[in-house]
DNA sequence: GCAAGTTA
């Protein structure tokens, strides 16, 4: 690797919004190394940019200096815009997510309105509120631009909680406590400007973010368009051949993949879901009919993928999608090329996501949606799939009888409790099925859970280590993720790490696609073992073949001991450590502790730390109901179907 | 705020 460049030394009568311009990179032609030499060929401001000076920067000839002079007059906007928010101390990096949001004329935008940054890029209204104060010198708490923006930030305080409608009570409260006396102009000012629509919900006036509300009626919409215009395809005489194995609910639920536009296959863990889509995929492949396999996380797609020997792969990569603001390549305009679509783990979805799968299904795409309502929701907003089984608009198979192995076990009897809202006391038997193990806090916990892994699982129970996995809702804190791996690192398989924390014999989890890597590419998801280290970086054994891991994309790579219960969601381990730490606050849920329990086979170590956090989230935290107009609009759109 | 997804 090239030494890095020394950072440039500014003289201090320098710009200092031109100083940030730079050094975020904005200045496109401008590498690294250049830019350390811009001071000292006497570029300290705007101004002082001109061809003679650029040419004193080493290896900077006439044709470059003409290329650099075009690429500033090029960032006009940006530029202005930098002069607008670095003053407010809000980093020059926002700058090209700023412009995507607002256009070119951002920097006149915010000139008339600065609360119009609130909410673009997570910029809140302290945030805008200094924005003003640099650019008037001040500002009264209740200027109407100002209220106007706490609405929008009312609503989107709501939808952080799962909803994606809020009481217009609500908003006049948080309204009253941000300082805005007449909740009610303000209100009326937002649905003015488009930003946020009115609604009756429930009997009460309510708002939603105009994007949340256009995201709900788009899907209603398109839900009641591919219902209408598919047609069958395969026939029930293969049907009966390819579904022998599978009972009555089941083969139901392969029919109506092939008869319905739109069709949803629901039921808890070790049902046979999966073994279900398994048969979809082979009669669409016996009828010649292009089938595509998606999921919400890498690595739900990667065991969807293993279980019906197809590709996979997350929704976003289906969609095609452009990275943090860009959108999706697929919509409309250019469709999904297939004949079915499959979605697993859709409790995962929210309608954002939904919204953009629904409207790249052309006419005539059958669309097979599978998940269990009872397991993690979406971060984002929404419901999807439940409303989508509430609003009866949708045909809907419910799987009921439990195969996998040990149905009468202590784990099966454990999780069907905590799925009705309760936590009964484990008894500890012969069978060592669940074990719980108590901790004073979740350094302890880490401790216990690298023991229960290193030690007593193997020892007593005669699983090997690489058969066990540890599941723990957060990454952070002393019983999260990255401290457990690196906790499990030292006893399973210890080393200096030198390769950005790796050795060889390490187990990797992918976080990111790297589907051009060589000799094979790899997507996030994946699962491997470190088989090599170099200089440059690490070999990784990953089950599609090995991969070389470089640079940026180590950072993509992590270990893969112990992960967190959103993206175990869908995969199964012989015996599961699950961590329950107090860190973990409003995360822990019904949901999250049912799928974290249900991820175990044969054993499940539940490690636990004081307090009622675990027994408060199973009875008290369900699924606290969000609020929604998904459902009602499904049914105002289409007869029910039952 | 936590938790997922993403690219030139």
């Amino acid at each position: 690797m090239a030494a890095k460049p020394a950072p440039p030394r500014w003289p201090s009568d320098a710009d200092p919004v031109f100083i940030a311009f730079c050094e975020a990179g904005l200045w496109s032609g401008l590498g690294k190394s250049a830019l350390t030499h811009v001071p000292t060929a006497g570029i300290t401001r705007p101004g002082l940019i001109t061809k003679e000076a650029l040419l004193r920067i080493p290896r900077v000839a006439a044709s470059r200096a003409e290329r650099l002079i075009s690429a500033w007059i090029a960032a006009t906007p940006e530029y202005d815009l930098a002069q607008v928010i670095v003053p407010a101390g809000i980093s020059a990096y926002a700058v090209p997510g700023l412009i995507d949001a607002l256009g070119d004329a951002a920097a006149t935008v915010l000139e008339d309105d600065p609360w119009r940054i609130v909410g673009v890029r997570g910029i809140d209204v302290g945030q805008a509120d200094a924005v003003a104060r640099a650019m008037f010198g001040g500002f009264e708490r209740d200027d109407p631009r100002r209220a106007r923006a706490l609405v929008g930030e009312a609503l989107r305080e709501d939808n952080n909680n799962g909803h994606t409608i809020t009481p217009l009570e609500d908003v006049r409260d948080s309204l009253r406590t941000w300082g805005i006396p007449d909740a009610d102009t303000a209100c009326q000012a937002s649905i003015d400007q488009g930003l946020v629509v009115h609604r009756q919900f429930d009997g009460y006036d309510a708002l939603s973010l105009r994007v949340l509300a256009d995201d709900e009626k788009s899907i209603a919409r398109d839900i009641a368009r591919l219902t209408k215009s598919s047609r069958k395809w395969g026939t029930a005489a293969s049907l009966k051949k390819v579904s022998k194995g599978l009972d009555s609910a089941q083969s139901r639920a392969v029919e109506l993949a092939r008869t319905e536009g739109v069709s949803i296959l629901t039921g808890g863990p070790g049902t046979g879901k999966s073994r279900t889509v398994g048969t979809v995929v082979e009669l669409a492949e016996k009828h010649s009919q292009h089938i595509v396999l998606a999921a919400p996380t890498g690595r739900a797609a990667k065991r969807l993928a293993e279980l019906t020997g197809m590709e996979a792969m997350t929704i976003h990569r289906l969609l095609g999608a452009q990275g943090k603001e860009g959108g999706f390549l697929r919509g409309r305009d250019e469709p999904i090329e297939a004949d079915v679509v499959v979605i697993d783990e859709a409790s995962m979805v929210d309608v954002r996501l939904a919204a953009a799968l629904l409207a790249a299904c052309e006419d005539g795409t059958h669309l097979m949606i599978v998940g269990d309502e009872a397991q993690l929701p979406s971060i984002g907003p929404g419901r999807v799939l439940a409303d989508l089984i509430d609003s009866d608009a949708v045909p809907v198979t419910y799987l009921e009888t439990l195969y996998r192995q040990a149905a009468g076990g202590q784990i099966a009897k454990l999780a069907a409790a905590v799925r009705k809202g309760d936590l009964p006391p484990v008894e500890m038997d012969e069978s060592k099925e669940v074990v719980i193990v108590a901790t004073n806090g979740s350094g302890q916990a880490a401790h216990r859970t690298v023991q229960l892994v290193t030690d007593s699982i193997p020892r007593a129970l005669g699983i090997e280590t690489s058969e066990i996995q540890v599941v723990t809702p957060v990454h952070r804190g002393a019983a999260g993720t990255k401290e457990l791996n690196y906790a499990l690192k030292q006893k399973l398989n210890p080393g200096p790490g030198a390769v950005s924390g790796f050795d060889v014999g390490d187990r990797v989890i992918a976080t990111a696609n790297y589907l051009d890597a060589s000799p094979t590419g790899y997507a996030n998801g994946e699962v491997g073992v470190i088989t090599r280290l170099s200089d440059k970086g690490v070999t990784v054994q990953f089950a599609s073949g090995t991969a070389d891991v470089a640079g940026k994309a180590l950072r993509d790579l992590v270990h893969g001991w112990a992960i967190t219960v959103h993206r175990a969601q869908g995969s199964e381990w012989q015996a599961v450590v699950v961590v329950a730490p107090p860190e973990a606050g409003r995360l822990m849920s019904r949901s999250l502790i049912y799928t974290a329990f249900t991820r175990a086979q044969k054993h499940l170590s539940i490690v636990r730390t004081p307090g009622p956090a675990l027994a408060y989230a199973v009875r008290e935290r369900a699924l606290r109901p969000r609020r929604t107009t998904l459902a009602e609009r499904l049914r105002e759109l289409m007869p029910a179907c039952s």
